[in-house]
DNA sequence: TTAATATATAAGCATTAAATTATATGGTTA
DNA sequence: TAACCATATAATTTAATGCTTATATATTAA
């Protein structure tokens, strides 16, 4: 129980629980998050950290960049806040943001 | 989107999780919980208002009484949630407390 | 109406969590 | 190797959360 409520307590920030939702389309590099939340590059790099410390996302460097997936198919609970969730087309347009990066 | 997150920054909470376990078979009273958890009467009341002023339970006075019962028919994400957590027979027994309240 | 019991609200404090800035690490390229 | 870019970590500040004690409100019963 007291995973899950960790896990849980992870899902309950914004920022992270966007993150999610956007990764649920494709794996998203660092970079890209720096463009698209209006926060430091640590700041993204912290959460990230975060939900990779509780397996809910995985990382893969590739080069320079560090990319990162979703890593949920045995957490149903959590696919299942996911599905409630708007697609990512429609959190990034909300958003309003352009990606500048090189990593694709 | 940001209603979701701030739910599940509700279920993060150990204490509000268990809660909501122990909700799954019958409804309580909050004297009951009071004995339940290590912590103090309004403690208890913070959390179930919490919980109630994001819909996740209803509150319904009886006599001297009040009771708390889930209220997530309609949010199949916290059902999710709940089906992962044990039996309220099993938290209670972890727990290894009396209840000693005449709200029954 | 007064006392007793159950619950809620208010105020204050301690802890946690999220952000920032500064710096370190790792990989790429000249 | 040196310079550069991407990411991570460390240290600090600020904000949010959860608890406690004290007090108020609501219901029941004498």
């Amino acid at each position: 129980m007291n995973e899950i409520a960790e896990k849980l307590k992870l899902l309950g920030d914004k920022t992270r629980l966007t993150m999610l939702t956007l990764l649920k389309q494709k794996e998203w590099c660092v970079c890209e998050f720096v463009d698209i939340f209006d926060m430091s590059q640590p700041a993204i790099s912290q959460h990230l950290r975060k939900l990779k410390s509780q397996g809910i996302v995985n990382e893969a460097r590739r080069g320079q960049w560090v990319f990162y997936s979703l890593n949920v198919d045995d957490k149903p609970y959590i696919q299942a806040v996911l599905n409630e969730m708007p697609s990512a087309q429609e959190v990034l347009s909300s958003m309003n943001k352009e990606v500048n990066c090189a990593c694709d």
